[in-house]
DNA sequence: CGTACGTTTGATCTTTCTCAATAATGGTGG
DNA sequence: CCACCATTATTGAGAAAGATCAAACGTACG
């Protein structure tokens, strides 16, 4: 559990991921006022078409986006992990366009809406970081949305699984040759737009091929490259203005 | 072919959807510097990871996001509009994860952008509204997500049908009732992560049941609440910003 | 020690894809 | 204005990926 002081430490880093904050301005973010909540399993933080009027740093746990549709199916359209931020566009907007539950139990960090806006109001280059922030989720979601039209199942869900390690890498959580699965069978269901039962098959057909090892929640990745390759995955989507124009780029 | 003076106007009042600008504001959007250009059809703008340095203003006609998968499928992202941005997000991050074509004979305006920076990092309002720009076009990526990943070819096809329906008579380009789809069978393919063949049976399943009609590229919508149903289309992703917290929901 | 949830399996069915060919259509040069 | 070519639309038959249904098996936890 994270303590108050450095609560706000995971989203202070994450925005630097999108552009250089002077240290006054990494102080006006570590010093914006929260309530810390923890939230048990499966607890829903809004629903589809709610109107929003706070958004949450994830300090601690998961989290996923989806809609709802009306024949029960639903697609879960990203998975959050600790240090993102939820529902700032719907806060923004004053209604959101997509539910979001917590997975397992987890700590958030609610900011309101008042004194977030205040701060984005006066420092541009802030602002600039979280809109840098939605331009990467829409590089996620534009990645999921070709994931899911073009690609045969067992590239789908390697794609998927290679983004995840990436992304819990990059949050601290595990490496990407062995880190902590999040999902059930179902959820990775919604997470692709197949079934359970053909992500069960699939799961399988991975693990005979060698590309993972599971054993409970957690996935071994023996050779990355192989997995990478039957996955089709290129990880430059992930890096919203890590690099702007110069520089190698960052080995991946 | 849009004047010179009257060239801006498109994006000022796209902008305007997203939040109020002072007279001044809109001024300095309609006075900045730009190059037209007319493209032929199938124009590409950039490809996918190429060294992106402006943006343009989509002034007439249409123009595709899509990626390339390596076994030579594609995935349209979006279709674009007259009066949206092109490549506002490469410009920014400096490279592009997806590559845009112009589909017919267009007409853009090309910013700089050092131009854009500038006015961005001077006007906090005019940067959010270009934000909240850029939440849109997520929302509606979430949208085709949830599309692609969850709804059968039928809801599937007339969902995008719909969306573009509006989308256009919001571009004041004929209504929802009637208007000229600017894709073939096969871009509609690659929108829906179908095939032309199934294309082209929905359309006729679609046309069977008087859902619609079409004729050369124009299509009819005899009766929206009927494809709004079979579509499952709820527009209210559609509109960022629009009316933020109050106000009388638009009919949809 | 149940009970609920998650995983696994088998059999069968459906949607959508593939392949291959034929018709329209629209634009072009003569 | 017409013949020609390239692109787009349409059709049919067969194959395949993935869905559905139903049941059994594990396993964590109250």
């Amino acid at each position: 559990m994270p303590s108050p002081a450095a609560a706000l430490t995971r989203l202070a880093s994450r925005l630097q991921h999108h552009g250089a904050l002077s240290s006054d301005e990494r102080e006006l973010i570590l010093s914006l006022p929260f309530r810390a909540k923890t939230l048990p399993a499966n607890t829903r933080l809004f629903r589809e078409d709610e109107p929003v009027d706070e958004c949450s740093v994830l300090l601690d746990g998961f989290a996923c986006r989806y809609k709802l549709m009306p024949n029960g199916a639903r697609q879960i359209l990203n998975i959050l992990v600790p240090g993102e931020v939820i529902g700032l566009e719907p806060m923004l907007l004053g209604r959101a366009d997509h539910a979001v539950d917590v997975l397992d139990r987890a700590e958030i960090a609610l900011l309101r809406t008042s004194s977030l806006d205040e701060l984005l109001a006066a420092h541009p280059r802030i602002a600039r970081a979280f809109w840098l922030m939605t331009i990467r989720e829409t590089a996620i979601q534009r990645e999921w949305t070709a994931n899911i039209g073009r690609r045969d199942a067992r590239s789908r869900l390697a794609h998927l699984l290679c983004e995840l390690a990436v992304r819990l890498e990059e949050a601290g959580l595990g490496r990407r040759g062995r880190f902590d699965l999040p999902l059930t069978q179902t959820q990775l269901a919604d997470c692709t737009g197949l079934t359970p039962v053909h992500i069960n098959r699939t799961l399988q057909l991975l693990r005979a091929e060698g590309l993972i090892r599971t054993d409970a929640r957690i996935v071994d990745v023996p050779d990355w490259e192989r997995l990478r390759e039957a996955a089709d995955f290129e990880p430059a989507y992930l890096r919203a203005g890590a690099a702007p124009k110069a520089g190698p780029a960052v080995v991946a």
